[in-house]
DNA sequence: TCCATAGTCAAATGGGCATTTGAAATAGAA
DNA sequence: TTCTATTTCAAATGCCCATTTGACTATGGA
């Protein structure tokens, strides 16, 4: 059987709306890449919002289905690198078909819509838990919750950087290429200071009678 | 002496234009904040892109005259916690007059037009080789050129987060709040995470016969 | 006072876009 | 085949916005 119109409209959305983000995707270059008209919206969802609402929900889906994660039941240090590895790479990575509903995380991280609410319950929360508790295995029991989410955002943070500011490290340094090695040896360099961070902690206990230090103004 | 029409608009626009960003903006959002008209615009500034280069420029001699950072003879290890806190707050902070520059930074960062370049050469470049020179101060003579990269956008990342994350953490924690004490904290973390990765640069040269970790794809 | 220039304004113009419409094509059941 | 419900389409509609227009006002020098 032919693909639906339908289902072709959302692989079609997937990838505009992945490239674009909601505002700057239009509903032409959607139909057109589909090979079918702007009605076609109309009839199928109602209207761009809904439309919207039903590409994350597919894609969500697809992503259920797909390669999940395995850590395993190796020690966490060896489970935190996996975890970089898998996170950079679907975020700087070249992968065609699993990074779409990464792409659209990523725009909804720049650009929330009502739909990050259900991408946050079905995406981004359970990845997140999945790294707070190997941090949380990581660090010394009496590890406070800053403590804990403090380190999970460095690592997510250290990873995230590569996809939000490549216009500008382009600029700093023409000769950058995100190769899968390059990608490999980023992913090491993260895992590293990361891990190095989060070793720190007990040692930074002794000496943190720090006097606060005031924002100079 | 009144402000004029013009400088008044300059300054709605900064706002705006940090608010939302260039698309987002629109023309009447900026005329109404200055009290005046649409075509104050067209009159005195050609069209919006022209207008926002002119806004952009004018930002950035404002931070020209502001406060600059100071890092002053100390130790490299004191100046990037000086020079992560001094970031974070501008990022992260509530400064009203000295954030426009920072918020069109982000904006720039996440859907760039050409005042990218502009704002990298002025503005971004200066920063990074600060932080760059500290970051090499820091690490073993004989580091790589990748080696420092990656630690300065390890860095910058760990920081920009805190500014694109946003209402992803809010949903993940509905307790955080960034209070002057709390950034002061997250300085704190972020500074040592970063050190205590530079510092293990040495001793992973003693174990840098990792084998490659191929991508599961 | 008169004139010229600079500056301001409300309203018109026009392009891009989402959405709607109503007619045409298609498919499935009788 | 014929009738009906579903699906597709080209064209129309209407909104939002940047940009332009042409008239009006203020200023400052003769």
């Amino acid at each position: 059987m032919r693909k639906s119109t339908r289902s072709k409209l959302i692989e079609a959305a997937l990838e505009v709306f992945g490239e674009r983000g909601y505002h700057h995707a239009t509903i032409q270059q959607i139909v057109r890449r589909a090979g079918t008209n702007v009605a076609a919206i109309n009839y199928h969802f109602g209207d761009k919002a809904q439309f919207y609402g039903e590409v994350v929900s597919h894609a969500l889906n697809l992503d259920r289905d797909a390669e999940r994660i395995d850590l395993g039941d190796e020690p966490p240090e060896e489970q935190l690198r996996t975890f970089v590895f898998w996170f950079l790479h679907h975020v700087v990575g070249m992968h065609k078909p699993s990074s779409s509903l990464e792409k659209i995380h990523i725009q909804e991280m720049v650009n929330p819509s009502p739909i990050l609410d259900t991408l946050v319950d079905a995406f981004i929360r359970p990845n997140h838990m999945k790294l707070r508790a190997i941090v949380a295995a990581l660090l010394p029991e009496d590890a406070t919750e800053q403590d804990i989410r403090h380190h999970c955002f460095s690592v997510i943070g250290q990873c995230l950087h590569y996809k939000f500011a490549r216009p500008v490290m382009d600029r700093l340094y023409a000769d950058i290429e995100f190769t899968e090695d390059y990608v490999n040896a980023l992913a090491e360099h993260i895992a590293n200071v990361s891990l190095a961070g989060i070793r720190a902690v007990p040692h930074q206990r002794l000496t943190a009678a720090r006097s606060g230090r005031a924002h100079q103004s």
